[in-house]
DNA sequence: CGGGAGCTTGAGGAGGATCAAATCATGTGG
DNA sequence: CCACATGATTTGATCCTCCTCAAGCTCCCG
């Protein structure tokens, strides 16, 4: 495993009043007054696939907004079984328990190559009287992201489940898409690591996804869809 | 099923200054003088089992706060098929999507006879900045509240989650609960109404749970801890 | 070349789904 | 007050899916 790759650190909030994704998620609603109060480090990461973020039980002292790659939460279960409670991918804010508890609750792992914003929680407390709408709703996409996550993938056949995650996978050019360890497949969709593999190979046989690369698919959507939702 | 049952629905916010359980819901941090700028009713109603405080789809311009009973949060299914992924007890806030959303995602249904407070959306917006702190620590509440049910009441076993539903309905006096009808029992633990039906009676046969009286059950504790988190 | 981690495949069995029918509870109208 | 209709619950029999345990396979790295 790698170490983490931090390419740039820098200070102040000078590079989220350039950001390009800045309207998407948590600054959107600032003006350039309000970033010149700030005098903690807002760092920018780089991040490849198997570091953490943070883990389950650490003092929660920051948010993270995703501007790349894929992040997963995952929990540990009483009998210590992993299960992946979301998925993270662009413009998402993880870690926002930060602002209302201690500790995390999830431990937040990278799956594919990502950017992050690691942002101080004091930060956005000072802000919070400017940021009430935007928190609202990076809360309320962390809950349709968790149901959605737990909801269709926990339900129906193991195929089906299978056929909705490579839906919901973020897609790169096109119809593509990146997938990661079986494992991580059946903590994510409830299922062994076996019944994940077995059914992966089979919808590729099937010619709904094609693997163009090692775990890069490129997908035939409607095929999918009649599995995921077909009854 | 009977009319919803409005007792009383009295208007401005004379009643939350006295309210029993205001410090644990949304109003804890306001003063007097906050309550005098407002104008809009806030209803009480009481509500018996069946009645739905709102539908998916509907505009969404009121929170709800629960005061007592128990309310189920369900979504359809691509298939058609209805899954439970709330439950909501003492002291908890539905409808909070309300604050960013135009509509509702789920629909709210009581599963046992419930009081709420009908709480406006302009009423929290115009009180925003001084319930920030309150707002986020329900919506914290909520996330784990839904990841508890879709994550521990669809692992395992059917005997398993059974056993986990148990212990996490709300007790009465002693180790008593009460349960609900085995189809909704059914779309909250994702198996189908018949197996429900089963594993309930089995495990009132081998003695974790007693039925004192029609879906009113005594818990034996470790017997149910057992059988939910043993191997 | 050998070792390890992740992925795939196989055989067997347990647990739920499905379909069907019987029982029980509730409310209605005669 | 009873007969009946309706809906929820229980139970049964059968089939299929997925888990379990086990072995082989591929790829990467020392």
């Amino acid at each position: 495993m790698k170490e983490p790759n931090i390419q740039a650190a820098w200070h102040g909030l000078a590079s989220c009043e350039t950001c390009a994704i800045r309207h998407l998620v948590l600054f959107s609603e600032l003006e350039l007054a309000d970033f010149s109060g700030i005098h903690v480090p807002i760092e920018d990461i780089w991040l490849s696939p198997g570091h953490s973020l943070y883990q389950s039980g650490d003092r929660a002292d920051h948010l993270y907004t995703v501007r790349s790659g894929l992040i997963k939460l995952e929990q540990i279960l009483a009998d210590g079984t992993k299960r992946i409670v979301n998925l993270l991918s662009h413009c998402h804010v993880s870690g926002l328990e930060a602002m209302t508890a201690e500790r995390y609750e999830h431990t937040c792992i990278v799956l594919q190559a990502a950017q992050v914003c690691k942002i101080p929680k004091e930060v956005v407390v000072k802000l919070a009287p400017k940021l009430i709408g935007q928190l609202m709703k990076k809360w309320h996409e962390s809950m349709l992201s968790t149901q959605e996550c737990l909801r269709d993938l926990s339900t129906g056949s193991a195929r089906q489940r299978v056929a909705r995650l490579f839906l919901v996978l973020p897609r790169s050019v096109g119809p593509r898409c990146q997938l990661f360890g079986r494992e991580d497949v059946g903590a994510l969709l409830g299922v062994t690591t076996e019944t994940a593999s077995r059914i992966v190979a089979e919808i590729k046989r099937c010619g709904a996804v094609r693997e163009v690369a090692p775990n890069v698919f490129e997908l035939n959507i409607t095929e999918l869809e009649q599995i995921a939702f077909g009854k």
